[in-house]
DNA sequence: AAGTCATACAACCGCCGGAAT
DNA sequence: TATTCCGGCGGTTGTATGACT
């Protein structure tokens, strides 16, 4: 199939005032329908990726921007923590049955924090959070390794990760907000 | 006041999975 | 069944801004 989107001489870089706005005037009028199509008659000359990651992060009724609260940074280290991998499954009663839906650490996250994007926690992770776990950990009292091969036992018994099979309602898949397993199922807690 | 460095944030890139054909 | 496209995600980069010397 032949490129549905003319890559060529589209523009980079930070958005401007006037294109937001016709951003936002175009789906307001006709709504999200493809992103790869929009940007042309909406009259920017911006990827379909960018549109959509302009949309979701930044032009979204709701989003909150600012500093991240005490509580929130919480929610974001524990969730981490519990997430540790890419990515997990949940199973979603709907009226046709049970269907799988995966859901990934970022947006998981997100969908605990009203008006956080995934693209801002995981900013806010990299830039402020890791690095403060990171210290936590220097902080820990001196081991060698020797004494640390010898209290670990990462081989035989790695980190616990996520079950997956979480039943959960589809109304509350809808918002993701009852979707985690709950704390008390995490072996770590 | 000017230059340098560190930090924060916006945006891009590459990849993957699902849907459509 | 195979192929292509689109949406979405994680990781990374680029740039603006503030702090410091």
């Amino acid at each position: 199939m032949a490129k549905s989107v003319e890559n060529r001489a589209l523009k980079k870089g930070a958005w401007s005032p006037e294109e937001d706005k016709k951003l936002i005037a175009y789906i307001k009028r006709y709504g999200i329908w493809n992103w790869a199509e929009m940007a042309k008659p909406a009259g920017l000359q911006r990827s379909g990726k960018s549109c959509r990651l302009r949309w979701v992060n930044y032009l979204r009724p709701g989003i909150k921007h600012g500093n991240f609260t005490k509580e929130e940074e919480e929610t974001i280290i524990d969730l981490h923590e519990k997430l540790g991998n890419r990515s997990f499954h949940v199973q979603v009663v709907s009226s046709s049955g049970q269907i799988m839906v995966e859901l990934n650490r970022w947006s998981v996250i997100a969908s605990k924090l009203p008006g956080r994007t995934d693209n801002e926690i995981k900013n806010h992770w990299h830039a402020h959070l890791s690095k403060r776990l990171k210290y936590d950990l220097n902080s820990l009292p001196d081991m060698s390794d020797a004494e640390i091969d010898q209290y670990s036992s990462f081989e035989t018994n790695p980190p616990p990760t996520i079950v997956p099979n979480a039943l959960i309602s589809e109304s509350s898949a809808a918002t993701s907000t009852n979707s985690l397993p709950s704390s008390s199922s995490n072996p770590k807690q």
